[in-house]
RNA sequence: GGCGCGGUAGCAAAGUGGUAAUGCUGUGGACUGCAACUCCGCCAUCGUCGGUUCGAUUCCGACCCGCGCCUCCA
């Protein structure tokens, strides 16, 4: 089996090919360390992990490059409001970001490169693209316009091909007002002037600072190469961040292709809305968690194909909380039995997850190979377990011990696991007395307490639900 | 105005030219002291209208509806 890829730049799926099969160069864009991240930054780390696991089982490096932003007007602003220097600011939020990231299984990236600690890279690239004739340095004496160098759009022949504009299409529906220094109005910054109080680094045009695109163009030379084979992030990104991107690295390398595959996962809304400022309806991952194990957030997102738009509610979470608790629930039956190691590359998930990243599909196999677990017999267990476990693990889902999963606080008020099992023990001695009432007085009262009860011929088992 | 996406059961969400996976919910039954878990079963003709075809939800066209992007928002 081989992978196959939905291609942004070509708007089809195609067979992956990878430019080395000794080591693969996947880079995505990551956060700007301003803030908690929300649920839609989390949609590209899970589904890009995802990829990542994929792609560790069919080649023998892969080297997945993830940035953080860490200098920008955002930042800045942040800072300033909040009195906080900027880089303890983006420090306190790159970590944030990398406990929320893990909190939803994803596995770090193998390369976190920081965009300023790649400032000389990046004025190097763009002395480089001045040098080519792709790029302008505003050099008027101008207050405001001084210090700026631009990105000549025009002098690049096929800019807008990843969005599928022309500079025309482009222009017609600007909703923002030209600088005037530009010389074209399409013009992008590669590097802007910083006043005295705003951060900045000595360059050959001035002190100041890179612009939004530069930073990842810079890192991917530098981490990856001139042409990588698979560039990812959100759906809102391909325009104006990644046309850039393709416009600052192409040219710095004479026409060289930047990358290979383009994959762009679409939005996450709110209750059918969008995420904005104005709604207020963010969801941030670490309010969301105290909500939910990370698990049920990485499942939701998966249930959907990466490039849908997703509908993110309580229905949906609490939906996704139950079909893992069905999941971990056979496990938790067959946990002692131990999982055989096994060849899952003829496996329906592992297929279904080759094809464009089918995660939808993925899951419901995981479903279908958890009740064949759950009828197998004798030696047919392991097996069936080993199955399982290995499918879901390429998503990162069902890897926690399944006791655990049912037994761990839930909330902040929950009864405790010996308060739990002291009653259970108080149940027993009824239902042994044949105290019917007394026993079901106890499960109701834990009912009421959010613990269920379950009696089997091994014993009694609750869990939290 | 330009570019693009989507409309499948109560909800979520795959998929296929030959009458539609999977999960949650609901519901009938088995199991159980009662439950829970689990097991067996049930619950959709795929936005509308045309066309192509032996046959379309799946291809083509029109229409209706919803949505995204168009310079720094994943």
């Amino acid at each position: 089996m081989s992978l196959t890829l939905y291609n942004t730049l070509t708007r089809s799926k195609q067979p992956f090919e990878p430019i080395d099969p000794e080591r693969i160069a996947m880079y995505v864009c990551g956060p700007t360390v301003y803030n908690r991240v929300h649920i839609g930054n989390a949609r590209p780390a899970v589904v890009f992990d995802t990829l990542y696991r994929v792609l560790n089982t069919l080649y023998p490096k892969v080297e997945y490059a993830r940035n953080i932003t860490d200098i920008d007007d955002k930042i800045m602003k942040t800072a300033a409001e909040l009195g906080e220097d900027i880089s303890a600011l983006s420090t306190r939020y790159a970590q944030a970001y990398f406990d929320d990231m893990a909190a939803l299984n994803n596995l770090s990236p193998t390369i976190v490169p920081y965009a300023t600690q790649h400032i000389p890279e990046m004025i190097d690239m763009v002395t480089r693209l001045i040098e080519k004739g792709h790029a302008y340095n505003i050099d008027n004496g101008v207050e405001g316009e001084q210090g700026h160098v631009l990105f000549a759009v025009q002098s690049m022949s096929d800019y807008g091909a990843l969005s599928g504009r022309s500079l025309d299409d482009m222009l017609a529906g600007a909703r923002v007002e030209v600088a005037s220094y530009k010389k074209y109005a399409g013009d992008f910054v590669l590097w802007k002037p910083s006043a005295d109080n705003e951060p900045g680094w000595d360059s050959p045009w001035g002190r100041g600072r890179p612009g939004w695109h530069l930073e990842c163009s810079a890192m991917i030379e530098k981490h990856l190469g001139d042409t990588i084979d698979i560039h990812g992030g959100g759906q809102d990104l391909i325009f104006p961040h990644h046309e850039n991107e393709i416009a600052q690295s192409c040219c710095a390398h004479d026409g060289k292709p930047f990358a290979n595959v383009w994959m762009h996962n679409g939005f996450i809304n709110i209750e059918g809305e969008k995420m904005s400022k104005s709604l207020g309806n963010f969801r941030m991952v670490n309010d969301l968690l105290e909500q939910y194990p990370g698990e049920v957030l990485r499942y939701v997102i998966l249930s959907a194909h990466y490039r849908s738009e997703q509908n993110f509610g309580k229905d949906l979470l609490d939906s996704a909380w139950r079909s893992l608790d069905t999941l971990y629930g056979f496990l938790r039956t067959h946990n002692d039995i131990e999982a055989a190691s096994v060849d899952i590359s003829d496996s329906d998930a592992y297929i279904a997850l080759l094809d464009d990243l089918n995660t939808p599909m993925a899951i419901s196999e995981l479903h279908k190979l958890a009740r064949e677990m759950h009828s197998a017999e004798g030696d047919n267990l392991p097996l069936a377990k080993g199955r399982l476990l290995a499918n879901a693990g390429l998503m990162g889902l069902l890897q926690q011990d399944p006791e655990q999963w049912f037994t761990l606080s839930r909330g902040s008020d929950d009864i405790s696991a010996e308060d739990v099992e002291a009653l259970i023990a108080k149940r027993n001695q009824a239902k042994t007395d044949k105290d019917y009432a007394g026993a079901d007085a106890v499960r109701e009262e834990l009912k009421s307490l959010g613990v269920v009860l379950e009696d089997s011929r091994e014993g009694t088992k609750w869990r939290r639900g």
